[in-house]
RNA sequence: UCGGGGGUCGUUCAACGGUAGGACAACGGACUUUGAAUCCGUGAAUCGGGGUUCGAAUCCCUGCCCCCGAGCCA
């Protein structure tokens, strides 16, 4: 896609990029960046942002780089920029060879810094951090000046090279803006540009002991790079002055900074504060732990780029603060599932059934769609059997009105299969659970039709018990059980709003043998039941499936109605 | 309340002075060898109060509510 389609509406930043391409504001060129802090895992709230920024550059024919925003040694390491890289790529958007490390230009921040320092407008200051937050003042009341704000320019060039030279301590001394403290936006009283940091960067190493704050490196990695619009959230609103105020000091090329409502979703957590907070206290097993809103985490829950994509496409993009309910996410991903996952067999929870009139020793191969949303996949063949398992929750020994599955008497289909009517039940003396279903099966309906029309309302999902795999199945459900995990008691934080079933563990699975050589990363739909994919976990001959989402249950809405209706 | 932003169906995005529309969700129906998918249909909103105008979600005034900002984080 090189244009823009005029029938769907530009969001405001689109209609502003129109708009400065047709005065020719950057010369007819658009260049955006993603610019990640390289300390912790992208989420889904980051692809919000990718597909932004990286749409839009291929909507105008522009590009978008990749630049680490890494200025913090203390917090940044290179397993997440390896794993932000791998991220992007998965999403499916592509930087060429426009990787970049706001490190990579320390030394010209540096130069910058000096030139400030020439023009009168940045000072060296002695002020101790609590010293300088004393002076900022506060919303209400303006700041008061430092008493080494009057420094010379000789001096302060002496002593801003001896900060980077190493010879004074952590927080003795900080390169500040000389701007306005008396402004009523705070971040504009005197902002702190360089600080000394004695840490050894996942980059540069132990070559500087002074680091760039993120408002003087930002904006001149922009200018530097060229990047003509500059979108970020909007908790940044306040830093645009500041961002405009550099540019302008060094009378060095201005791309504009435009803000955008971040992603918020229902049931989960979007920031990294709270997600690294649940890996390292082990609420979750890691960063891709498929409960977590990361990308690893998504991936690996089963989720493909095209759904995230097109999530990203549909929540929109505006200035309206906004939480997207969960709902749509897995609306998207079903959507994309739906056409393309292949169709299989699996017993999650397995109900023996012996089929009494069906010969001992007989194995039919029946014929079954791969994936009635594409017949250009094809059918498989699937073994029959006297011994079968169905799913336990297929069965009701004293059915409520309009279930149409199995139980006593009953008659359903087995997809693809036969008709079946369950004849006895058996049940453990000791427990009266029931063990196992006997049944009859009728020959004529061969295939799941049959020559006299009958109807039977109910088809259920099977597997032939000699020739099944045994497979463990992990249900995954949402992570918080408050669609606002911030929605607690006083006193107590998000991890009170864990959903305690976030996640079932199925130990005794039982699927299709098609499935002997499904790979890590395949994706299938279950019959009924939703869609899975292969874990990293799994192994030939030990299956590990994921649930990425069910499927909708419209028996479930059902179900809630009855009960409500008997009171229950 | 000092500054900056924002308030449209349950949710989200649109409508840019001219019939408030889409998607998800909800509800109802059709179809169905997945109680899936698909199809059809229904209900559902302009924060309040003034004003300008033939006509206001849109312009003006005023009030209310929400978010961001006092890191040597980004």
């Amino acid at each position: 896609m090189t244009t823009t389609d005029n029938d769907t509406p530009l969001d405001f930043i689109r209609a502003t990029i129109v708009k400065d391409l047709e005065t020719s504001k950057y010369g007819g060129k658009v260049q955006t960046r993603f610019p990640p802090e390289p300390n912790g895992y992208l989420h889904i709230g980051h692809a919000k942002s990718i597909c932004l920024n990286f749409g839009v550059a291929n909507e105008f024919n522009g590009v978008c780089n990749l630049r680490f925003d890494d200025t913090n040694p203390s917090k940044e390491e290179i397993e997440y920029v390896q794993s932000i890289e791998e991220d992007v790529r998965w999403l499916g958007f592509d930087w060429d060879d426009r990787l970049y490390f706001a490190s990579d230009y320390f030394e010209r921040l540096y130069d910058f810094a000096v030139q400030l320092i020439k023009i009168g407008r940045a000072y060296v200051c002695d002020l101790s951090a609590d010293e300088i937050r004393a002076h900022r003042g506060t919303l209400t009341e303006p700041g008061t000046e430092s008493p080494y704000r009057q420094r010379s320019v000789e001096e302060n060039l002496d002593l801003f090279a001896r900060m980077r030279a190493g010879e004074f301590e952590d927080g003795s001394r900080v390169l500040r803006a000389k701007i306005d403290m008396a402004s009523p936006n705070l971040l504009m009283r005197d902002p702190v540009m360089f600080r000394i940091l004695h840490a050894t960067h996942h980059r540069t190493g132990d070559e500087w002991c002074i680091y760039p704050m993120y408002d003087f490196a930002h904006g001149l990695s922009d200018s530097i790079e060229g990047v003509t619009h500059s979108l970020c959230t909007l908790e940044f609103e306040n830093n645009r002055p500041l961002y405009d105020w550099f540019l302008d000091q060094l009378a060095v090329y201005h791309p504009q900074q435009i803000e955008f409502a971040r992603l918020n979703l229902t049931h989960t957590v979007l920031s990294k504060r709270k997600l690294r907070k649940l890996v390292e206290q082990g609420y979750v097993n890691g960063w891709d732990d498929p409960r977590m809103p990361t990308l690893s985490g998504l991936r690996r829950r089963g989720y493909t780029p095209e759904a995230i994509r097109n999530f990203c496409d549909r929540i929109g993009v505006a200035k309206t603060n906004s939480v997207v309910e969960i709902d749509l996410l897995e609306h998207f991903v079903r959507q994309d599932l739906n056409l393309r996952a292949p169709r299989v067999m699996a017993v999650l929870n397995p109900l023996r059934v012996v089929i009494d009139n069906y010969p001992e020793d007989q194995v039919e191969e029946l014929d079954a769609r791969n994936n009635p949303e594409d017949a250009g996949t094809g059918s498989r063949k699937i073994p029959f059997s006297r011994v079968l398992y169905v799913e336990r929750d297929d069965f009701l020994e004293e059915p409520p009105k309009k279930w149409f599955r199995l139980a006593p008497g009953r008659e359903v289909r087995l997809k693809h299969a036969y008709y079946i009517t369950c004849t006895r039940v058996v049940k453990d003396e000791n427990t009266g659970e029931v063990i196992e279903l006997h049944c009859t099966y009728d020959p004529e309906t061969r295939g799941g039709s049959s020559p006299d029309g009958r109807k039977v309302r109910g088809t259920l999902h099977w597997v032939s018990a000699a020739h099944a795999l045994d497979a463990e199945v992990r249900l995954y459900d949402r992570l918080f059980a408050s669609p606002n995990p911030d929605d607690v008691e006083e006193g107590a934080d998000f991890v009170a709003n864990l959903n305690p079933n976030s996640v079932n563990i199925l130990k005794s699975g039982k699927v299709e043998p098609s499935l002997a050589g499904a790979l890590p990363g395949m994706r299938y739909q279950f019959l009924r039941k939703g869609y899975f994919c292969v874990d990293p976990d799994s192994s030939e001959g030990a299956l590990v499936f994921n649930r990425t989402v069910s499927l909708r249950d419209s028996w479930a809405k059902i179900k809630r109605g009855l009960n409500k209706g008997q009171g229950k």
